[in-house]
RNA sequence: GGUGAGGUGGGUGAGUGGCUGAAACCAACGGUUUGCUAAACCGUCGUACUCCGAAAGGGGUACCGAGGGUUCGAAUCCCUCCCUCACCGCCA
């Protein structure tokens, strides 16, 4: 949720900003109008305490005058204080109508993108930022892919998958399950490694965790809900490690929180179907291990590049072809100021698949969940957040068997082996 | 799931209608002292909104799990919900 006090001071960069995204385009009318109405609720609550604060004093009167036994005088008072609740019902009634309409319009709007997000709609208009600088690999006519490889070496099975729960399911048998639990371990000691604190946390949440990563209400219908015990199943490990510090005041010196957390990941996928969502593309359920940073304001660009790096680690380790986007500001999600994608070669579908996501929340996280820094100067303010994928287990796994397949079975990456015990997966 | 107890500031915990935004202690922070450490002593030590002020600072309002109610006045009384703890039941 976007910052009333920036909404505010720097009204015209935010304008400028929202504008990069789609459907933002005739947006100073809305602003005009939130500004209006925090001009109404101050307003409101001025008035509203003024008379609160009479009602307070009169009523120290009444009390004095009980002790002292003068009646009459303690109910005139009495009846004056009657007067000013009644008038003040309507200033009570104002500020929380303002405050509701503020509540829900800010609700509504999204981050204001980074000054360094491109222009753009479409994917098609996002920014390479790094390339891929090597030879793509030549797949001889016999290559498979992912999904036809699964079958060959006893990876994973689409159709018990579905007759176990649906379409978009996944069961990994032998091999697969393997290599699945080898990525767990790996990204979980390169996180380990990088300073990371490893969390084991819930896989369902509530609705005010969801509402402080911003999955609500923007993303509502795209989660797994159970309805009986009012709780989401976490599309992201984000929700629940960041909500770690929901309601925190951290210190200045306890900056930066730097934690990682391996979660399946649900996600309901209303509507995808068609090539795209073949094989590992798109399934309803993948392993994800997320990083998650807490940084302080001035910092936070700082670590976006340092998991920038730790991200493209992980790929030059898995000895993928990958790159790296800067999404421009029509593809951003709706709670980022500046995301990078990774994306990686998919050598038999051709084509390149998004495999980790990072980005830097600003405050738009902290003000909605209340997570703040106090500075040593005793100054309280919002916190910054990001977090990444480092990786997402699905696509990885379709990568690695399409990119590293040979005629005797799948090679792994050297990183790999002495997780997964074997050099080949056949 | 059943029964009972309870939810107060970073922690322990006092407070049963007005003098309590909240005692006391601990922790933390600043200082005095000190060869160093420790101890002792002094001081500071909630958040949000808002008004005045250039600022320093000062005033007001709200908040004692959440929401509602009673009352001139609620941390304190009543109702609903949530949560925690203990015991029983069930169980990986």
């Amino acid at each position: 949720m976007l910052e009333l006090r920036l909404l505010r001071q720097e009204k015209a960069r935010i304008i400028k900003g929202l504008h990069k995204r789609a459907g933002y385009e005739n947006i100073e009318k809305l602003i005009d109008e939130i500004i209006e109405t925090d001009d109404e609720r101050k307003t409101a609550q001025s008035q509203n305490d003024l008379i609160l604060s009479q009602i307070n004093s009169i009523s120290k009167e009444v009390g004095e005058f009980m002790k002292s036994g003068k009646k009459s005088e303690a109910e005139s008072l009495k009846l004056k204080v009657a007067e000013l609740k009644n008038e003040n019902k309507q200033f009570d009634d104002r500020l929380r109508l303002a405050q509701e309409k503020l509540e829900s319009i800010l609700i509504q709007l999204p981050n204001v993108p980074h000054e360094s997000v491109p222009n753009g709609k479409t994917p098609e208009d996002n920014e390479i930022y790094k390339a891929w600088s090597g030879e793509l690999p030549v797949l001889g006519p016999e290559a498979l892919p992912h999904w036809e490889l699964a079958k060959k070496y006893k990876v994973f099975d689409m159709e018990l998958g579905v007759k176990i729960s649906g379409s978009g399911f996944i069961l990994y048998r032998q091999n697969g399950a393997r290599l699945q639990r080898a990525l767990i371990n790996f990204f979980l000691d390169e996180a380990g490694a990088a300073g990371y604190e490893e969390i084991q946390a819930p896989l369902l949440v509530n609705g005010d965790s969801a509402r402080g990563t911003g999955q609500l209400p923007d993303k509502e219908g795209q989660m797994y809900y159970v309805e009986k015990d009012d709780l989401y199943l976490i599309p992201t490990a984000e929700v629940p490690v960041t909500n770690i510090y929901r309601d925190v005041i951290l210190k200045e010196m306890e900056l930066p929180i730097k934690l990682t957390g391996y979660t399946p990941c649900f996600r309901r996928e209303a509507g995808s179907y068609g090539a795209h969502v073949k094989g590992l593309n798109r399934v309803h359920q993948f392993d994800k291990i997320e990083i998650v940073r807490i940084e302080h304001p001035d910092n936070s660009y700082t670590a976006l590049m340092d998991m920038l790096t730790h991200v493209e680690g992980l790929l030059q380790k898995l000895e993928l072809p990958y790159r790296i986007l800067r999404l421009c500001g029509g593809d951003m999600g709706f709670a980022s100021a500046l995301t990078f994608d990774f994306e990686v070669w998919s050598a038999a579908q051709q084509r390149w698949l998004e495999v980790s996501s990072v980005s830097n929340f600003e405050t738009f996280q902290t003000n909605r969940m209340k997570l703040r820094i106090k500075t040593d100067s005793g100054e309280i303010k919002l916190a910054h957040t990001l977090n990444g994928s480092a990786l997402a287990l699905a696509r990885i796994v379709a990568s690695i068997l399409e990119n590293h397949q040979t005629e005797n079975g799948i090679r792994l990456p050297k990183a790999l082996v002495p997780y997964f015990g074997k050099e080949i997966l056949a």
